[in-house]
DNA sequence: TAGATAATTCTTGTATACAAAAGACTACAA
DNA sequence: TTGTAGTCTTTTGTATACAAGAATTATCTA
């Protein structure tokens, strides 16, 4: 995550936002301004604040003199969010295809292979960050900021949910699938990689709602 | 837009966003706490807090002990903000395509109907709102409230940059296009709907560059 | 005069104090 | 015992006071 340590207010933010998407402070959780200042040794005010911004990343809702409650995501979120990432990562592969160096397509192929080393070594904090960093590849190739932004404040809203998957044998299929895809890229072929990348965005849909099942 | 005027933070932050919308805060501007807290007979602390709701919805930019300044729309933006749009609205557009009943589809004519009228009698200021009815039905419609909300605040966005729009003649050929829409729901022509809805999308972004060339 | 550096001012970041609203609790009556 | 009214407590919303960083100006030196 990027950090910008520079005020309380971000710090507090940070940490909050960190201790949310490890699970450590469970959905449906009320967070009080006093509590949480008290506990990070500061006044009400950064925290307030932290609050404002947690809530327009989605961490946390918000209601009028009734306090903070760290979200509860339904599946009807996760579906919703699968839907939105398959669309947007699909348009930024279509764009990306006319744009992406060697290089890079080389760098994403290298990124794979350490996913699937990082599967057989059961290292899953890295897996998430490569993951990313595998997609971020293209997205960024695609030549539209607002729309990398977009994505980016996307998936690190699901991250908690996609902490799960880091166990599941969808990662091979995903792996499998990523060598699809940078094969797509390597050939131009835009279209193919618009749909594989829609495709590999269904399918880690499928593989979270199979867990959440399992885990209720 | 929506008033939820309980708290002065939200009375300021809807104050300030009108006047930006409306062209009555020029890009640029610095926006200063102590400045706007007396304008609006307040303290700096609510005033602060919709300062930072106005920057997560794109209005202001605001650096570390620098302050807010009114944020200046490239034409890049212009472009990406198009792009997202066609993409977006395009994906509701085929998911509607599905959802959509036939109430709903008159509906849509008759706003379409009420635009031309507005045209016919430079009524602008209902012109926006009603090209925004029309595309809000559809949209949701697909059965994704994220996705929803996610169009609604890029649309909202760039409100003060589409007002421009409302004079040119581009709001004819829309309201032809939205006829060949609205005619590709009534067939449940979910591809037809959704290449329409994008190539509506992209007559947006032609028109406002070419209004914003002659503007320069 | 130009440049650098120190002092001052201006503005935001943070802390604390006060106001008001929502929720909890108590007491009383039916 | 239960429901209701009224008070009390808790917690957020707002105001103000204080601290610190950035920008600006003034001063000094080469």
């Amino acid at each position: 995550m990027t950090s910008n340590n520079n005020t309380l207010r971000e710090k507090v933010a940070e940490s909050l936002r960190e201790a949310i998407v490890k699970g450590e402070i469970k959905p449906g959780t009320r967070l009080q301004e006093v509590e949480i200042a008290e506990s990070y040794k500061t006044s009400r005010t950064p925290v307030r604040e932290a609050f404002r911004q947690l809530e327009t990343e989605g961490f946390l809702a918000i209601k009028p003199r009734r306090g903070a409650i760290v979200t509860e995501i339904t599946a009807r979120d996760i579906r919703e969010f699968y839907e939105m990432k398959s669309v947007l990562e699909g348009f930024a592969a279509r764009k990306a295809a006319e744009n992406l160096t060697d290089a890079q397509i080389d760098r994403m192929e290298q990124l794979n292979l350490q996913l699937r080393e990082c599967y057989d070594n059961s290292n899953l904090s890295s897996m998430i960050s490569i993951h990313n960093q595998f997609h971020e590849i293209f997205v960024n190739a695609a030549g539209n900021e607002q729309l990398a932004s977009l994505i980016r404040s996307l998936v690190n809203r699901f991250q908690r949910y996609r902490i799960a998957l880091s166990h599941t044998d969808s990662i091979l299929e995903s792996v499998a699938q990523h060598e699809r895809i940078i094969a797509a890229f390597r050939a131009r072929d835009a279209e193919q990689a618009a749909s594989l990348v829609s495709l590999n965005s269904q399918l880690g849909s499928k593989a979270l709602m199979d867990n959440l099942k399992i885990a209720a």
